[in-house]
RNA sequence: GGCGCGUUGGUCAAGCGGUUAAGACACGGCCCUUUCACGGCUGUAACAUGGGUUCGAUUCCCGUACGCGUCACCA
């Protein structure tokens, strides 16, 4: 059975990295029918962020990325808070000591940052490394803070093998005998999410390739545990660009990159669930776009997975979102759109027909008050707007000759949709001996007051009905006078 | 700086010893057309570099360069 879990911490944003991360862990997990834990990583006492679990449980459940283990759900290897584990640690710790593979130390913050500045790069002297069994239980009797250390291997290699990345091997003397136990009594994430991990019998470890290079020391915690190793799936770094051109691990200093940023930004959850999968991961069928999370997981397979870091295109993201705006239909695009139209819309105005218009036309929600707002008020503009030479118009007669028939006809249509607008104008075409573009381009600029609009004359006039209609067109003739 | 990893067009990427080196985004052109958009067609553009191995390297090996990551009582 595939177990993965996604292990945030709560900071408080769900950074689109981690986000891709959990995706990859259910997409690993679920195209084996296998279990999705949801652990919360709030071992750092200090970081605290009211409410950040929340943000994490709901980002999940709007992207359908429902965890079968975890807060709200329960599950036979609880709880899923580390916070609420903490006893555990201390007790599997201290049998890491017994072992011989951890030891305790009592080295002072101060002593640490001197050892620091005396050699950068040095790290810890491991002073308290071989202290006798006696100063250990002196120390500790008389109540001394202290931290567990892991006891590396001072010479040898230490080798993994990663599903993504293959054999990784580490000289041992590069590993520092890192702090597994805090002096504070909780583990960091280096020991918590090693025994973790085993109890809730996780099978793949899913997480960013940041952590290439510490993995050694966490397989030699399984190794002393006696536990067997998990698979490491490492993913490739999701980068942002900067601006001097440079990349770096994506973060907050480049822009929106958080799940909510996007969303408030008008990019739908299934585009960024979309957009992020192939960010680092290729079907083996590699002629198609558009994916749904249940595509996902039917084609999402391990070696399609890659080694160099992408670099996270908004552009792109874009075309996703614009994709998915239009396959909606109109009802749920409608909804979609509620919370970002902030103009009020007058009850002439066909709404269902213009955003019907604009659905086609926009690659994120936020767009939408700006497009509308020529239907709901008419712009200022300046008639030379109406001359356009590919239409022949140069003349602002011409325009008046159109928009006076025009008037004519209108005046007498009392059903305003667009075929029969279109219909009932048609006949100006011979009439006044103008082509079809021409007689509409003059009808466009009236009652649009714009030269790129979202939908033709006649559409537009469906939109903002009859009234509106005669009444931008007669607004025309008065600056044509 | 040590260690680790990576390197196919501007970006995402396919390729897994022999290919005219796919496709997508972006960009240009054409078509469609009541403007714009959509859609269709089309164009520009890439194997970091030096050495091997091989009949033959984008594909395998080594070096170099460059990039990224990592060296916390953060995760």
């Amino acid at each position: 059975m595939t177990v993965t879990r996604f292990a945030p911490s709560p900071t408080g944003y769900m950074h689109i990295g981690n986000l891709r991360t959990a995706l990859y862990a259910y997409l690993i997990t679920k195209h084996d029918n296998g279990r999705f834990i949801l652990r919360i990583e709030d071992t750092d006492r200090e970081r605290l962020v009211e409410g950040a679990v929340d943000v994490i449980k709901d980002t999940l459940k709007t992207t359908g990325l429902l965890w079968d283990e975890g807060p709200e759900v329960g599950g036979d290897h609880g709880p899923y808070v580390q916070s609420d584990r903490k006893p555990i640690y201390m007790e599997y710790a201290k049998k890491l000591v017994d072992l011989g593979a951890a030891y305790y130390c009592f080295c002072t913050k101060e002593r640490l940052e001197q050892l620091h500045e005396e050699d950068a790069t040095g790290g810890y002297d491991r002073h308290c490394r071989n202290l006798s069994k006696e100063e250990v239980e002196k120390n500790l009797a008389a109540g001394l803070p202290f931290v567990i250390r892991q006891k590396m291997p001072l010479t040898g290699v230490t080798t993994y093998t990663d599903a993504v990345f293959g054999e990784i091997s580490m000289n041992n003397e590069e590993l520092q005998d890192q702090i597994l136990m805090k002096a504070d009594g909780y583990p960091t994430y280096n020991f918590a999410h090693v025994v973790d991990d085993y109890l809730m019998q996780v099978t793949h470890v899913v997480r960013g390739s940041e952590y290439l290079s510490s993995t050694p020391k966490y397989a030699l915690l399984y190794d002393a545990f006696g536990w067997e190793r998990p698979t490491y799936v490492h993913l490739p770094l999701l980068m942002g660009k900067n601006a001097d051109g440079t990349v770096s691990k994506l973060s907050k200093r480049h822009g929106a990159v958080s799940f909510a940023d996007l969303v408030n930004d008008g990019v739908l959850p299934k585009a960024i669930i979309n957009y992020i999968a192939l960010l680092g991961w290729c079907p083996k069928e590699n002629q198609q776009e558009i994916f749904s999370l249940e595509d996902l997981k039917g084609l999402f397979s391990l070696d399609g997975i890659s080694k160099s870091p992408a670099v996270f295109d908004f552009e792109k993201l874009l075309w996703f979102n614009g994709e998915y705006l239009r396959a909606m239909d109109d009802a749920d695009f409608l909804k979609v759109s509620a919370r970002f139209i902030k103009s009020e819309i007058h009850e002439d105005i066909n709404k269902n027909k213009m955003l019907a218009l604009l659905k086609t036309r926009i690659s994120k929600l936020t767009e939408l008050d700006e497009k509308m707002a020529f239907f709901l008020a008419l712009p200022d503009y300046d008639k030379e707007l109406f001359l356009n030479k590919k239409n022949k118009i140069n003349e602002f007669d011409t325009v008046k000759t159109v928009l006076c028939a025009a008037k004519d006809v209108l005046t007498n249509v009392e059903s305003f949709d667009n075929d029969t607008l279109f219909a009932a104008l048609a006949p100006l075409t011979e009439k006044l001996d103008l082509k079809t573009g021409a007689i509409m381009w003059c009808i466009r600029i009236a009652v649009s007051g714009l030269s790129a609009t979202p939908g033709g004359a006649t559409e537009i006039m469906e939109v903002i009905g009859k009234e509106a209609t005669l009444a931008r067109i007669d607004c025309a003739l008065a600056k044509l006078v």
